[in-house]
DNA sequence: GTCTATATGCGGATAGAC
DNA sequence: GTCTATCCGCATATAGAC
């Protein structure tokens, strides 16, 4: 398989499942979107499923890439841990923006999802602890693990208000994330 | 169709829907789980999205009235405005536990739902922003609408969260709130 | 009113040509 | 390696008997 036809393949799947729901896209939307042809996309992935799982790890590769950009940009402790909001707002607005979160739909879509799925979805989740808690470290010493978990709420938070209210800004989560960090240095 | 039947549709439809997924479930599966034959559901339901809109505004009822009782169990404001995590809980636990929230569930499947489908998310949304915002008003006074917008972040990330982590406690949310609450009040 | 049996369409995946 | 054409199964919905 070319490497172009590939990333148009994933491209694709990326725009179409995450933003339509895994379920209700076809592939074969997929494939018209990418420009290829069933023959094709199988000869890559076995299964529908295994493009879903491959298309997660692209993106979460990526989105770690513009948090780690957003932290970078930051000039103090408090502004590295507050950056993870910066990146929901460049990553939703940047080309590879969904609906909400890739991989809660994709563990909405199924209690029984396949095993490579679930994967990523736990790796999502368990990136965010770990990071948030790394950035949090140096601003509430012994309570970073405690600020994490709230944190990581807010963050979900603000993804599953994407769903009640398409217009939904993530500067009500910054300014709720920044209290909790307020009150935890105090 | 008699009134046993139809209740025991709409469990099956909500046990199974809204804990597997909408389209993961095939109408075979209420209807074996219901002990009622595809003619039958078909004779009260044009479609399947009318039956998923149907049990999404009977489990919206009953939240709402284990909500009320959640809040009238309460001895002040402040219990009142927070007995929404006791409703959480109190659903969760209950006969009627799905797996997180049918109703960003629902949101979540289809980016074009049904009307009655999307009609009935946006019922929920805003029946939770507007009991938030009466039962803050006594709390914080001319506050209250932002409140209760920061409180519904906090419902929705504890609800997503259920999809990180099967076994996430909603005590996290409630202690997030109560810092939100304490942060406005002074 | 509920059943059995079935029509109908669509989606995932494959075979074989080029 | 990619395409065209197709198979196969499953899911929604209906027809007609009891």
């Amino acid at each position: 398989m070319r490497a172009t036809t590939e990333a148009r393949l994933l491209d694709a799947a990326e725009e179409l499942f995450f933003s339509r729901g895994i379920a209700a896209t076809p592939v074969d939307a997929v494939l018209a979107r990418a420009g290829a042809s069933a023959a094709t996309l199988y000869r890559g992935y076995p299964t529908k499923e295994a493009l879903v799982a491959a298309a997660l790890d692209r993106r979460h590769r990526d989105w770690v890439a513009t948090w780690d950009a957003c932290v970078e940009r930051q000039p103090d402790d408090e502004g590295r841990l507050l950056a993870v909001f910066d990146a929901l707002d460049a990553f939703r607005s940047g080309p590879r923006g969904a609906r909400w979160c890739a991989f809660l739909g994709a563990a909405a879509e199924h209690a029984d999802e396949s095993a490579e799925v679930a994967a990523a979805v736990r790796t999502d989740t368990e990136t965010l602890r770990s990071r948030l808690t790394a950035l949090a470290e140096p601003v509430v010493g012994p309570d970073a693990a405690a600020l994490a978990e709230e944190l990581l709420l807010v963050v979900s938070g603000d993804l599953a208000m994407r769903l009640r209210d398409p217009g939904h800004r993530t500067a009500l989560a910054r300014e709720v994330a920044r209290a909790l960090v307020a009150r935890r240095r105090a």
